[in-house]
DNA sequence: TTAGATAAGTATCTTTTGATACACAAAATT
DNA sequence: AATTTTGTGTATCAAAAGATACTTATCTAA
């Protein structure tokens, strides 16, 4: 706990001295496994949560489908909790660790309370709104107005760009979880690329050539 | 001017009297007509315009097509401006007044400085981020999930859920800009509503039955 | 080493959506 | 009254996306 505790006090948007005070008196850390559910669909959200360490995914489902909404990494927090917890309301996305999880836990009615008394506190509160926003309504566009296999091969080259490798061990599953569509689309669209030698596949990961 | 400035004074969310001096002493009231631009996608907005009286529709476009992002009513602001203003961004979506409009204009940089200033203020830029997500959220899983069909028909039984009559004056282009398509589907779809039973067609206007 | 789970390839068929083109009628404008 | 604009109906064709079903690998764990 030590080591989160550290992690915790590098974060820049809570240097603030007398935040980080308040903020350690009132949090809980948990720690959250890969897999785990901490958001679902419909739950009243009455905490939030900021993540540490490691990674969640925030998405929506319908059925037998979901779509990606966004993924919460450290020093972020989630639209959601931060939504329903501010304004007491339920959440409408489910949110799962995708690794293994260091996450600090606040409870909702400090949100309010400090939106005026720490102008850090403020401008982080503000800041997820409008990148949150901003995320989704680029993802709104993208759904609204572009073919699968275009969304396909941005999602592709948007995972490269952050990763020294140019290999994306992601199952095509995976892909049409985040991309809102089946498995045998992308599939299909992926062999596709491969083709026309933008990819090449291979079991539990794609290989991009560029 | 005198009448729009008493519908101002009217308006809840900015009852706090401090509050209230400030804007008068800053903001400027501006008429739209029924058609002005007042949001252009790309367009640097350094102002945050409060409907007071009419309706602004704000828009993704994309080549061709367009879809709906929200209306902004009197006492809401536009989450394009907001967004952008608070953090020197460019708006992405544009912003047409569909009425005969009468909006309160405020440069952008007290938006931040209200905010720890003025709680009622700060309430009022939190509950605009939180609906606009809200709003922005439901239609983005529509999009991703219902096929047009579904869309429409919601989309009609909403409209007249707010209205006495059960008649839809909306043309056929209209509801195609709003849901992200072209008018032949829209068409096409309410032709089949029709056979079904579900609306009766005119020229202008969609007539509910039930 | 074998059974089960997971990942991927692919064929077939249907539905949905989009693109284009043209006709016709009701407003609006001149 | 004549012309133009706007709104709607509809036919045809093509492309995109989804549903289903079955196969073949590869990995994991009993």
């Amino acid at each position: 706990m030590e080591a989160t505790l550290d992690l915790f006090k590098e974060l820049k948007s809570f240097s603030e001295p007398e935040l980080q005070k308040e903020i350690l008196k009132h949090a809980k850390f948990i720690k959250a496994n890969k897999g785990d559910i901490l958001i679902k669909e419909g739950q009243y959200l009455n905490f939030l949560p900021i993540v540490i360490k490691g990674l969640l995914r925030v998405y929506q489902q319908n059925e037998d489908r979901e779509i990606l909404l966004y993924y919460v990494g450290p020093e972020q927090t989630c639209m959601m909790s931060l939504s329903s917890a501010y304004f007491d309301y339920y959440s409408t996305a489910n949110g799962i660790a995708m690794e293994q999880s260091e996450i600090l836990v606040l409870p909702a009615h400090l949100i309010a309370e400090w939106q005026l008394k720490y102008p850090s506190w403020n401008k982080f509160i503000l800041r997820t709104f409008k990148s949150r926003y901003d995320e989704l309504l680029n993802a709104f566009g993208n759904v609204a107005f572009k073919p699968i296999n275009v969304r396909l091969k941005e999602y592709l080259t948007a995972y490269v760009k952050n990763e020294s490798s140019n290999k994306i061990p992601v199952s095509h599953q995976t892909l049409a979880n985040d991309l809102g569509t089946t498995r045998v689309v992308i599939s299909r669209i992926l062999k596709q690329f491969e083709k026309e030698k933008l990819v090449k596949l291979h079991r539990g990961y794609i290989q991009l050539i560029s």
